[in-house]
DNA sequence: CAGTCATATGCCCATATGAGTATATACGTG
DNA sequence: CACGTATATACTCATATGGGCATATGACTG
């Protein structure tokens, strides 16, 4: 399985992405909007459905794709642990300042 | 200038990030707790150094490493609009549901 | 200042992947 | 069923990148 990060390392995912974000979109609508070649298109669309990011509904000759939560839910939670760095009234700096000023400032040997 | 995401595409990357999150560390540190040759984890460094992610500090013959929060909150604000898809009480599928009933059934031509 | 510790860098290789082109599949309509 | 539309897939190629290895740089220590 691919991580969820490396499928948003594409910008044309992330693109992609963003047009669903607003409603569902045919693979011609998504080449359109994007400029990109319509094997392009249906290529990240393909790495995307299978990680889970995207589903497509068949409606006629088109097929229509909409956004699927749970792997941008994951990166959501990966990022929690980073939130409290720029969250609250403790500014990043301040804080790192806190944590240099805590630390017993060893002198000696590969003490790692 | 690299996307943040492609920062992030790599594994150890992430595994360097969510221990600097705890605390400031060396690379020896990283080393370490990751089981990864130093060339290897110092090659990581150099890259989230340039991308902004992780600042360093010089202690005798150390080098402390630090997050940086500006990238993390770009990624972060790039979510934001897809929350709407995972938070409040409408669910995902819910909404889906929604924006298709809404949808005026196109029925001919290439009305993209 | 010789030796060692801590970290960085340069080089090479294997692999992954996005783009382009051509083609296949599937559906709808006259 | 022939044709156009809509989308997917196969193949090839160029490029990017992580890992391994050797080595360089720089700082502390006796």
């Amino acid at each position: 399985m691919e991580s969820s990060f490396a499928i948003l390392a594409e910008p044309n995912r992330r693109a992609i992405l963003s047009l669903l974000a607003s409603s569902e979109r045919s693979v011609g609508e998504l080449e359109d909007r994007l400029h990109l070649p319509q094997t392009s298109v249906s290529k990240h669309l393909r790495v995307l459905r299978e990680a889970g990011f995207v589903e497509s509904r068949v409606e006629a000759q088109r097929r229509m794709y909409r956004l699927r939560p749970e792997p941008l839910m994951e990166v959501d939670e990966w990022l929690a642990p980073f939130r409290r760095f720029w969250s609250g009234h403790v500014d990043a700096l301040e804080r790192h300042l806190e944590r240099m000023a805590a630390l017993p400032k060893p002198k000696k040997g590969k003490n790692r």
